[in-house]
DNA sequence: CGGATATGTCAA
DNA sequence: TTGACATATCCG
């Protein structure tokens, strides 16, 4: 690469009007020097933001800039090659809520190359994120931006709800310990082998666009802390698309991150100064994913939160006691507030006449 | 937290 | 009449 270009310059003044995450691929860059008359690519005087700390995954393509998160699209699959994004603990919370989100074609993507919502329906896999819209509460826009089809792998249901949610989980948590924690999803198409020892890839196709559904998801982790020491941790994950059980725990999954290199063609993080140590994330911190009781709990709390009726608490609670689950203080909480709440504005209702 | 789906509203 | 968008309800 000759020299940086500056994403700053480029998104306002030539691309500005486009939602930030404006393609900005080499000869884009160099069309709007020429049109604002500058000769030259100067340094850029913007500092690197954290997302780019370490490096995007080098692969030759475009690359793409977005507020919380940067990817690289396969434009023959129509799903992301890969997407990286910078977390830390402040970036976590927010009043961003997808419940105002919707999937939706990215509009930096050519019709013909991108996937439809259309796709998806009926197709027997649910959309799934790579940069997770839970990483971007604190920003409603970049909540909105990762809900773009650019982002989404088709994915098997009950994989999304159930190991990588936890998986993701434990990733923003990680950012409890670590003071920065960058993080590269992205899909893989793996060959499987038949009775004759002879190998393949193949890989179902969705929709009208033939939306590639991916044999396998991986997640590279690199995480960083200051204290007590200078700590740089790695780890390297490959998730096959199907249901796993909560059984199953993350190191189950680890691979040598020359196993995504080589399946993937990336090279992950490649400012990352290699003649340091950088430690396995697992024996640096626990790799240790939420447990079925805790994920019902949580699950019951958001429910709890979201009730409209005294019957769907007293669901909740009931459902929580056939699982054999202990209600937490922090549900009871809940619960006891949530009734009160209710039983107020269900006595309103009925002196206003808005209930039968 | 992660999703799907059914139905209603409103404007073109 | 259709599509874009919001709301309500469901499940893991």
């Amino acid at each position: 690469m000759s020299g940086r270009l500056s994403y700053r310059f480029i998104n306002r003044r030539f691309l500005g009007g486009f939602v930030l995450g404006a393609a900005v691929s080499t000869s884009s860059c160099l069309a709007a020097l020429y049109l604002y008359d500058r000769k030259r690519a100067e340094p850029d005087p913007v500092q690197k933001s954290p997302l780019e700390e370490y490096g995007f995954p080098q692969c030759g393509a475009e690359v793409r800039q977005y507020i919380s998160h940067a990817l690289s699209y396969d434009q023959a699959k129509k799903i992301p090659r890969w997407v990286i994004e910078h977390l830390t603990k402040e970036k976590i919370v927010g009043v961003a809520d997808r419940k105002h989100c919707r999937f939706k074609p990215d509009p930096n993507i050519p019709q013909i190359f991108t996937a439809t919502n259309e796709d998806y329906l009926r197709s027997g896999w649910s959309r799934g994120h790579m940069a997770p819209a839970g990483d971007s509460k604190l920003s409603p826009e970049a909540m909105a931006e990762t809900f773009y089809l650019s982002n989404i792998v088709p994915q098997n249901y009950e994989n999304n709800a159930g190991f990588w949610n936890r998986f993701e989980m434990y990733c923003r948590d990680l950012t409890q310990r670590f003071d920065d924690v960058w993080i590269v999803s992205g899909p893989l198409t793996l060959p499987t082998q038949d009775e004759n020892g002879k190998k393949s890839v193949t890989y179902q196709v969705i929709g009208k666009d033939d939306v590639a559904v991916p044999t396998h998801l991986y997640k590279v982790v690199l995480a960083r802390k200051k204290q007590p020491e200078e700590t740089l941790a790695q780890g390297a994950f490959i998730v096959p698309n199907v249901p796993i059980s909560f059984q199953h725990q993350l190191p189950e999954y680890q691979v040598p991150l020359e196993t995504i290199e080589k399946w993937s063609g990336l090279d992950f993080f490649p400012q990352v100064d290699k003649s340091k140590e950088v430690k396995n994330i697992c024996e640096v911190d626990t790799c240790k994913l939420i447990e079925l009781e805790e994920f019902k709990l949580y699950i019951a709390g958001r429910s709890m939160k979201n009730a409209r009726n005294l019957q769907k608490v007293e669901k909740i609670m009931s459902e929580l006691n056939e699982a054999n689950i202990k209600p937490d203080k922090y549900l009871l909480e809940l619960y006891e507030q949530k009734k009160k709440e209710l039983e107020s504005s269900e006595v309103g209702a009925v002196r206003d006449g808005r209930r039968g």
